[in-house]
DNA sequence: TAGCCAAGTCAACACCTGTTGACCTACGGT
DNA sequence: ACCGTAGGTCAACAGGTGTTGACTTGGCTA
């Protein structure tokens, strides 16, 4: 009977993933969860505690970047783009977070947490393993600029998805794979690696 | 007396702004909104019909685009990133309309409308007056890349102020004007004008 | 086989939502 | 002075929300 429980949880948690992704935060109720997982809204209770901690389970997320500093440098804002278009059709998490993360302020916090944690520290290995410049020892300069190019980063990122996923822009939507990597590619790489001024 | 129901309109009007701007489509009450407005909500209805409504009458908005075609080919993207954050700052409509338009199919119509009837035509006007491409009369493929175009600069711009304004990413939120300007406008002046390598 | 306990069901709670209709109130034209 | 009417108030409605607690079921262990 433990299976049970467990494949419960499992239900549970994909059809909330559905429904946060769809609807948002506060348009998916508990009530429409429990019935597109066929079990009762108590159910939800009983396994996740209330709506907010159901939410934090559904929007767990792991970008799952690769090691940039092993990629020539041209290559990576291709890369990275279709690393994070890859992570963002194979799964709702990331539209779930998205859309939620507008209107509630837990989930804004967890996307903030995303990028600073995650993209932050693979963007500063990229600049500590750069030749040239590794040989100065100055942390803070080097690791702000870091969190400033994985903010810049996440403005184009971010809002290719809202457009594309959320929003639905006619023009954006219609983009081809290569085509949003080609137009996005040189414009990551240059908030990656660029100076100010391109 | 029918000054004060003008005044009366203003103030909910003011008031939906602000809360539409703050909580989003769903948390932003009609109740909450009578209530900052120091009116009792039946007078909501009164005036507005009903709440889908009051939010159409809150988020009217108008870009106010300058003349593209005037200016210097280098300076578009600047310009452009300028207005969008002058536009984005005097007034919470564009907030309200991003936050609503995540989880609002009516938003999210009005914001698709605004980047295909404002923006697009802008840039269209830009590449007709581009000196040796005006000669062919192919007006599909002109529009249609110019729509391309629209998109892209909505990815970057939607972008940047979901970073800034509504998610409040800190090395976003901490840029200053002059360097969001620096970072943003190249970007956007290839969206408007480069081709899709460069 | 008996009994325990996890898994699941059911009905209700307290609250909040948009919306409605009946009622007051006070000014402007006659 | 009067009264129609525009502006404003009040209480209630029907429905939906997250959440709770008492109850029933059924498989595993002792």
């Amino acid at each position: 009977m433990k299976r049970s429980a467990d494949r419960t949880r499992g239900v549970i948690l994909a059809a909330a993933r559905e429904r946060f992704a769809a609807d948002g935060y506060e348009r998916a109720t508990i009530r429409a969860i429990a019935a597109d997982a066929a079990i009762d809204p108590a159910m939800v209770m009983r396994y996740f505690g209330n709506k907010e901690k159901l939410f934090a389970a559904a929007a767990e997320f792991d970008l799952r970047l690769p090691d940039l500093s092993r990629l020539p440098r041209e290559e990576v804002g291709a890369a990275l783009t279709n690393h994070f278009l890859d992570r963002w059709e194979d799964d709702e998490s990331l539209k779930a977070l998205l859309r939620a993360s507008v209107t509630n302020e837990a989930a804004a916090a967890r996307m903030r947490q995303l990028f600073a944690d995650q993209l932050g520290p693979a963007i500063m290995s990229l600049s500590t393993a750069r030749p040239g410049t590794a040989a100065s020892g100055d942390h803070a300069v080097s690791s702000a600029s870091a969190a400033t190019r994985a903010g810049l980063v996440a403005t184009q990122a971010l809002g290719f998805a809202l457009c594309r996923y959320v929003l639905a822009l006619p023009p954006v939507a219609a983009l081809t794979r290569e085509e949003a990597v080609a137009w996005l590619g040189p414009t990551i790489t240059r908030y990656l690696t660029g100076d100010v001024s391109g």
